[in-house]
DNA sequence: CCAGGCATGTAACTGGTTACATGATTTG
DNA sequence: CAAATCATGTAACCAGTTACATGCCTGG
């Protein structure tokens, strides 16, 4: 059985106020950037199922200043049940893909240079969202520090540090093994 | 454009040598098996198509002991072009979704006890896995040490072995932070 | 004789992405 | 007025999994 889990990541940001599907793809980019994401694709549909099921209640959220109607959807006590119920349950390792690692295994075949510039790319990139988890952080201290949700929080913004220096590290070692070859 | 890799790690394996459906099954899981995994519903089909593509030759295999006939695939030319070109584009980082975190987000929904157990049961595996790749090292070194593609191999295993120690370290934080509490 | 490993294949399904269509309002 | 931002939604697509069907051969 594989368990839609958009509609769970949705209601994990319901169950913190109100939100339109705008709101849940914006705060899906700055709360799970780094472990989740979320298209409008699926936020939409999944808020109709999600209100057929009386999961989440939503009103049309009139007289507002800028862009057009807004629907905002809360979570019902139905909804938080249901989150509640696959919580308990244990988490699923979905089919692992590195697309980085495949080529690398086949890293004969192609000039060098290549490799090291994929490599040089992720490490860009990794530097950057290692920047992005420190201001996280920063914001989750400064904002969050006296929520019940602080410590959990922290520790899943903690994960994403761990294994961006882990990362980190990885390419460094394969940037300095792939050169003095 | 959302590509089929599949064919790829089917290629990947194939410049290895000739091999049959199930064998390509088992080569993923021991070789890529930290970063790839490929089901028989993907293998086979799959396989026809890089044939009528001519990517890929077969044959039967005649005059074998034990279970049904076997139809071996080789690469051709063709095909090590193909995954040659692919090779050469830069990795793109398919959606990320880690199941783990998103449940810790709502971690104050469900008694503490539920995701203890839940990074207890990962910390299992991590240990688990931390071993097998060990071994897989291990052979590498013994068996491929002399291989072009050893240096290369060698990485692929090392970043598994940096990202699992990562994640063991922060198990051992996590439990520790929703211990004392 | 049956469980388990070897072996191939198909059908059904679906989670999730991408691309497109539409439109209001604000700001430079 | 164009671009950016806010905002909702649908249609098409497909990669990949799961489940099922089938069958040979070996060893306990």
């Amino acid at each position: 059985m594989r368990e839609n889990r958009s509609q769970y990541a949705i209601l994990s940001l319901l169950r913190l106020g109100p939100m339109s599907g705008y709101d849940i793809k914006t705060a899906c980019e700055s709360f799970f950037s780094h472990f989740w994401t979320e298209s409008f694709g699926s936020i939409y549909p999944i808020l109709n199922q999600l209100e057929n099921r009386q999961q989440v209640r939503s009103y049309e959220d009139d007289k507002r200043t800028g862009g057009r109607n807004r629907r905002v959807y809360q979570i019902t006590s139905a909804g938080r049940k249901a989150l509640r119920a696959w919580l308990s349950k244990p988490p699923v390792q979905r089919s692992l893909r590195d697309e980085l690692y495949l080529k690398l295994f086949n890293a004969t075949l192609v000039p060098a240079d290549v490799h090291r510039s994929h490599i040089e790319q992720l490490q860009t990139q990794l530097i950057a969202l290692k920047q992005d988890l420190a201001q996280h952080m920063r914001e989750l201290k400064a904002q969050h520090s006296a929520s019940p949700d602080y410590t959990h929080w922290r520790l899943v913004v903690r994960a994403g540090q761990l294994s961006c220096d882990a990362r980190l590290k990885w390419c460094r070692e394969a940037l300095a093994e792939l050169s003095d070859q």
